[in-house]
DNA sequence: GAATATGGTA
DNA sequence: TACCATATTC
């Protein structure tokens, strides 16, 4: 028996916003933990990963792990129908092959319930090892996905290079050049007072060494989906490690998408990015 | 001679936004009672009725019962010329074969005068009787709305089974089932003091006997389009009666649609539903 | 935050 | 032509 009663519930039609068109079809991870998810996208270049703790709902009931196939394109058509302000509560029989999305509107005036067949999806679970990164880049998730939306009108790759000063997107296509640098905000004290900059309004890095890696544009902007869901987004970089966007989600968890960086080919147009998994 | 002046021009060009996708061409039928229309839609299987009472027109002149048909696509077209805020003046000369839509902006700068050939169309006139109904539910507008569009985007037909305690909509599809209940608000007055609930965003049931239909929901959302007319909308109910859907237009009439409900096929997808004649 | 208006897509 | 998604306005 599962039970998530989930108060927010427009955060988890925020989150199948963010993931749906990355990945069709996808298990989600029922435990006492929390409800998770690890899935490849399509093409498998990208990992998801996707994390909704326990704590994070008002009942969590979850008698033994779980693990429910469901197809993304599907729950996201149920979701839409749950209104931004819904309580939205998953359930599941054991051994059913349906789980049950129930959305009640702040009133209770309105009870929906929606069920939907599961799927048997085989999915590779990777572990992720935490690495530690050279750089870790916090910035507003709007700036960001301006950025990449912005970059993408020129070149395909963007190119981001991390300093102690600052960090720069760049890019490179056949009408032009590009580049982007997002200084770090060091007068987050003056921001304050003059209620323009609040502390999630800049741009931070944790930086232990310079670091420079190249991205397919067409993922980055897949990830920007998610900024609905957070304020800021962290990237975390390493050479040689595929990059980390992470969005926080509120009180219960994060999205978090993986994507390894594009080898540097003096050459050509090499289209396929090295996938993560061999 | 025909001569109606409407202060309020977005009605009638709400109006028409509301039945011009369900008919291609109808007949305006106008008389000393008002300005009033009825017409079965393409596939005849729906049913149109209009009616704008000449008590809501600021100047109302009809010297003999006159019937114009026009194409709405065209008459639609023309309207939208109009102006929100526009006066829009509806003249006619006896035996002309057009008719004359005057808009006059709300600061008399503009005045636009737009004439259509009308055409000829024979329709038969069906005198819609007076029934009684199992069950009356009266529910916002923009809530029926949404239920019709969440529930399309599941399944085809719409189940909508009424009782005392409230009104059921349900659907099935290749994905999934869906149920939405709105329960008939009874804490109206409660409601009222804590400036959530107005009287008429509440949903309110009269019910003789429990009833249970099924309809296409491709026309009930072409019914959905008239939600800007009315805050609220009206579902008349009875088994074997067609379903009566209807807004009310302030201070002059309504437009109602009328849809027979699909015989409960225990079979499989007979896609046609009933004609409202035969 | 909600509703509407407009433009793009299917 | 109709629907959807976005952008803008209230």
């Amino acid at each position: 028996m599962l039970e998530l009663r989930l108060v927010q519930g427009s955060l988890l039609k925020k989150v199948l916003e963010s993931i749906k068109d990355l990945v069709n079809d996808a298990n989600f991870d029922c435990s006492a933990t929390g409800f998770s998810l690890q899935a490849m996208d399509s093409s498998h270049v990208a990992l998801v990963a996707l994390l909704l703790r326990s704590e994070g709902f008002e009942h969590y009931r979850c008698d033994r792990n779980i693990s429910m196939g469901m197809n993304l394109g599907n729950m996201s058509k149920m979701l839409k129908c749950a209104g931004n302000d819904d309580i939205i509560t998953i359930k599941a029989d054991d051994g059913s092959d349906t789980v049950t999305f129930m959305f009640e509107s702040p009133t209770q005036d309105k009870i929906a319930d929606f069920e939907m067949k599961l799927m048997d999806i085989d999915s590779e679970h990777l572990g992720i090892p935490e690495a530690e990164y050279h750089a870790i880049v916090r910035m507003p998730s709007t700036e960001f996905a301006r950025i990449c939306k912005d970059l993408s009108s020129i070149g395909d790759s963007v190119v981001i290079s991390v300093t102690k000063e600052g960090v720069k997107f760049s890019t490179r296509g056949d009408i032009g050049t590009a580049n982007i640098v997002c200084r770090q905000n060091t007068t987050v004290d003056k921001a304050c007072s003059c209620h323009i900059h609040l502390p999630e309004e800049a741009t931070v890095i944790e930086m232990n060494e310079p670091v420079t890696l190249t991205f397919a544009l067409r993922y980055m902007n897949s990830f920007t989906k998610a900024t609905p869901l957070s304020n800021t987004v962290t990237i975390s970089l390493s050479s040689d490690l595929p990059v980390v966007v992470e969005y926080k989600i509120a009180e219960m968890g994060y999205v978090r998408f993986y994507l390894a960086p594009k080898i540097e080919e003096d050459g050509e147009e090499e289209d396929k990015p090295k996938p993560l998994t061999d």
